[in-house]
DNA sequence: GGTGAAACGTAGGCCGT
DNA sequence: ACGGCCTACGTTTCACC
C-alpha cells in the first residue's frame, strides 16, 4: 500500500460511488491501472465494502445516547444472552464489550427521548444479568468520521 | 418514503456500489424508476452520500478504546479548545459531547496499546482544563452496524 | 412507472517500460 | 510488477409514452 492507495482510499471515503474514471483522474493515473489498484485492495481485504450513509434525522434515529452496562454474572452464557438481546434490538446500533468498570458500551439511537425510555425499560430493564445502567445522552458530536 | 424506499436503502446498505440496474431488480422496479427514486432521497437528504468501508486492522487501526474525558472548566472557549485539539488528532475518529458526569467520550483508534499509550500522554495529558481521563478498551465489538 | 437510445463507464487483453 | 491504450460490453440517464 503506497501513497497512490492511500489516496484512492481517501477519495473513496469522501464519495464511495465515484467513477472509475473521475477517480483515476484525481488520483493522476490511467483508468486501468486505477481500476486494478481498486480490485486488488478489495482483493486483499482493504476494501471491505461500500455503503450508503443516510441521514438520522430522517430515518427516525435522531437521538443518541451511549449507554454502560454491567452484568451481574460474568458467566459464558449470561454474555451471549445479553448480547443476542442486544443483536436483535434495532435501537442498538453499536455494542462494544469493554475492559472496566463495567461489561459493555453501547450506542443506541431512537427518534427521541421518550423512545429512549422506551427502550431503557422494557428492553434493558427486562433482561437479566444486568446489574447497572447509566446512559449517557449525546447532545453533540464535533467529530464523527465513522458517520460522515 | 416508502416500502419501496426502505427496500433500495437496505440494499444500498449493504452494498453501496450495487448497479441501478441490479439494484432495480432486486427491488422490482425498472431502472429508470429505481434511478429517480435514488435520485430523490439524495436530493431531499435522506441519502447523504457514500463511502468505502476499510478493513481497521490493515489500516493500521486495530486497537480501539472509548474514552471518558472530564473537563475543569466548563467555558466555551475550554470546550472549542477541547474540540479544536480532538478534531485535528488523526487517533481520534469520534468526539461526542455527552450529557452526565464528564463532558466528552471519544472513539480513539491506533495500531495498538503503545500507540494508544502514546496518544494518552502526548495528547490527552498536554490538555489544559482536562481533569479527568477514562479509558475503556475494546475487546470485541459484538454488534458494530456503523462500521460493517 | 415503463421504454428506448445515446452517452458514458467498466473491465480485461495486450503491449511497453 | 506496474502503467497506458484499445475495445467490447454493460450501465446510466433522460426525453417521451
Amino acid at each position: 500500500m503506497d501513497a497512490i492507495d492511500q489516496k484512492i482510499l481517501r477519495e473513496l471515503r469522501r464519495d464511495g460511488r465515484i467513477s472509475n474514471v473521475a477517480l483515476a483522474e484525481r488520483v493522476s493515473l490511467s483508468p486501468s491501472a486505477c481500476l486494478r489498484r481498486v480490485q486488488e485492495l478489495e482483493r486483499t481485504g482493504v476494501i471491505r465494502g461500500y455503503r450508503v450513509v443516510t441521514s438520522p434525522e430522517q430515518m427516525g434515529r435522531g437521538f443518541a445516547a451511549y449507554v454502560m452496562v454491567g452484568l451481574s454474572s460474568h458467566t459464558k452464557s449470561a454474555q451471549e444472552g445479553f448480547e443476542r438481546a442486544m443483536s436483535v434490538a434495532p435501537e442498538v446500533v453499536e455494542c462494544h464489550n469493554v475492559a472496566g468498570a463495567f461489561e459493555y458500551l453501547l450506542r443506541v439511537e431512537s427518534a427521541d427521548l421518550s423512545e429512549y425510555k422506551r427502550f431503557h425499560t422494557e428492553v434493558l430493564g427486562t433482561q437479566s444479568h444486568v446489574h447497572a445502567i447509566t446512559s449517557y445522552i449525546v447532545m453533540g458530536s464535533p467529530k464523527d468520521e465513522r458517520a460522515t
